[in-house]
DNA sequence: CGACGTCCATGAGACGATTCACGCCGTGAG
DNA sequence: CTCACGGCGTGAATCGTCTCATGGACGTCG
């Protein structure tokens, strides 16, 4: 049965069906109101009997347009990434746009080449978290007339709009906070600094460390993670704990890690090991309250940014804009912790 | 600057440019064995100067077939769909397609939409987590030529392939082990039945219940959410408190519901009344381990299934094939409760 | 020297929907 | 009665790419 499936009916079929021209198909299928009710009726009864359905690849090739959007997030497992998608699919479905979603997996090599597709693919516009901090293929793509919206990076170059949130802010806020509770030493699990959040953050972490009238060097010991999720978390926590022992007071890149630098804590040695060691994640992902120890983190507005990203690029007049998000501070206890040093009032 | 993008370079402009015939810079971009190496780099150094970029869309027309895939979930947000994604993504990889991905949010309106967007824009075939049991829309994509498989739900007609869990099964696993505890009374967190899964996992509860000798019906306790996520368990376990106090024992249908009911819980009573509650949950998702009370929970192979679906998709013969997979219980701490009534040795 | 083969470039036609200049028909005004 | 016009339908041209039948140029062999 149906096993070797005809050929789609086209507008010709259901034309030479209905006994018209197909121009007249096309008028029925787009301006319905220029079309007789009666000759209207007996198109759209062959379009039922053909059972057609309109080719979108035809339509756009000759419209020259299309309504999607691509989007290019590191990793599409992270809550982060995907209540940023649900924003910018919330925008889109305003304006009938569709999103086609796809996850770089920190790899150029993949990010390049989902450039090219979704650029073959003509889509209207695309949302890129970018990889590192080379640009030029995307100010390539926006000089060949596709909209580009650089996410969760303030754009470095003057051309591309951006829509992100203010990571030195972000990363000042969490250290702040664990200086705060008087840690003078702090690990701050990062990924590399070609990711711009990375570096960013790290640049907030100095400068906290500086407006409290210490030197970075002495304060904070960056550890690199192999990957920004919960197994690089744990991974890299394991690995410090074998060769100095917990640290104190840890910030992680993102609330990913700090699950896994909550599970290598716990796995170590239990809970007793947990509650000795400050944690501050980032991003407030949904279950960041509800961990074994509910996770002091850094929320970003999450929708609200894929939801401005979205828009920009749907604006008639693409003009350049550059929207910066403050980050906030979520405290809960995982940052509280009894033996910290000299505690300030 | 570039604020009136020229119309994108197409064929004939590299033609022109390189001096050739444009079928010749064709064979240059697909077969470019057969062009002589003066030529082809003519074409090329044209190419490059011109920026040009294929145009998908005509490519396609002219092929007739479109090499990407659409999936549709209930909600992207949920980390059991994106794992599968990730599955289905890992498996197009390989065979170069691209994957659209959207989310139905259990609403039927936005699957239509989305489905017929989908089969405009040519896909290859389709991926779809049914919002209900109607499958005929479906059905009909496939007798158009699109490929279908159903996801996440054992297809209840014979000409569509399908790959799910058995989710009678891991009902049944979740029910088993809460009477295993000694539980008498169950309170089932259930989304609607038009949700074939939903559907299943009660069957499963209750034939738990049968086999240990008892009658549902004085056992299960179905409370139907409002949604599937946190926010909904979260309402419905507060709703349950305050009609009726804490319940002995609850199973939600996936664990992103269980979270919401650990939040209520806590918020209610603290660590008292959430450590006095059985909890078990579905899908085992990556943070169920990390929970203040760990997790117990239904896995399933979440990636394995997206990958698998994928396959039958990329099929040459595209045979009907359903394929099931087991799901497993992972007994965490929620579901081991000390005041539970005479539990058996 | 002619026949033949190889290598390579050519360009018309097809894919399917949309657009638009055109023409037909009937009606109402002059 | 004629002309103009509005309402409707027509069908050729178009979008950008790929395919394939065609044939030119050149070299080799008999």
């Amino acid at each position: 049965m149906s096993d070797r499936p005809q050929r789609r009916a086209s507008v010709v079929d259901v034309a030479r069906r209905a006994g018209v021209a197909v121009g007249t198909v096309s008028n029925v299928l787009n301006r319905p109101e220029v079309v007789a009710p009666a000759t209207r009726a007996r198109v759209l009864a062959a379009i039922e009997e053909l059972d057609f359905v309109r080719n979108g690849r035809a339509r756009e090739l000759r419209a020259g347009q299309i309504s999607t959007v691509g989007a290019l997030v590191l990793d599409i497992r992270n809550p982060f990434f995907t209540d940023v998608a649900r924003g910018v699919e919330d925008r889109l479905a305003e304006a009938d746009y569709t999103l086609m979603l796809a996850s770089s997996d920190d790899d150029p090599e993949r990010e390049r080449k989902y450039l090219r597709l979704f650029e073959e693919h003509g889509v209207h516009g695309l949302l890129v978290v970018p990889t590192g901090p080379d640009l030029m293929p995307l100010l390539a793509s926006q000089s060949r007339g596709v909209r580009v919206v650089v996410l969760d990076a303030p754009s470095s170059v003057d051309e591309l709009s951006s829509v992100a949130v203010d990571d030195v802010a972000g990363g000042r806020l969490a250290a702040q906070h664990l200086l705060d509770q008087g840690h003078r030493r702090l690990v701050f699990l990062n990924g590399p600094h070609t990711i711009r959040q990375c570096a960013d953050r790290r640049a907030g972490v100095d400068a906290a460390v500086r407006d409290a009238g210490l030197d970075p060097r002495d304060v904070v010991s960056e550890v690199p993670l192999s990957t920004l999720d919960a197994a690089g978390g744990d991974a890299a926590m394991t690995a410090l704990l074998a060769e100095q022992g917990p640290p104190p007071a840890v910030f992680c890149v993102n609330d990913l890690v700090a699950v896994g630098v909550q599970r290598a804590l716990r796995r170590a040695g239990g809970t007793a090991l947990l509650s000795r060691v400050a944690i501050v994640g980032y991003d407030d992902i949904d279950v960041a309250a509800e961990l074994a120890v509910p996770l002091t983190t850094v929320r970003q507005p999450t929708h609200e940014m894929g939801w401005t990203a979205a828009d920009l690029l749907l604006r008639d007049r693409h003009a350049v804009e550059r929207v910066i998000f403050e980050p906030t501070l979520v405290v809960r206890a995982s940052s509280q912790v009894a033996g910290a040093g000299a505690a300030p009032g």
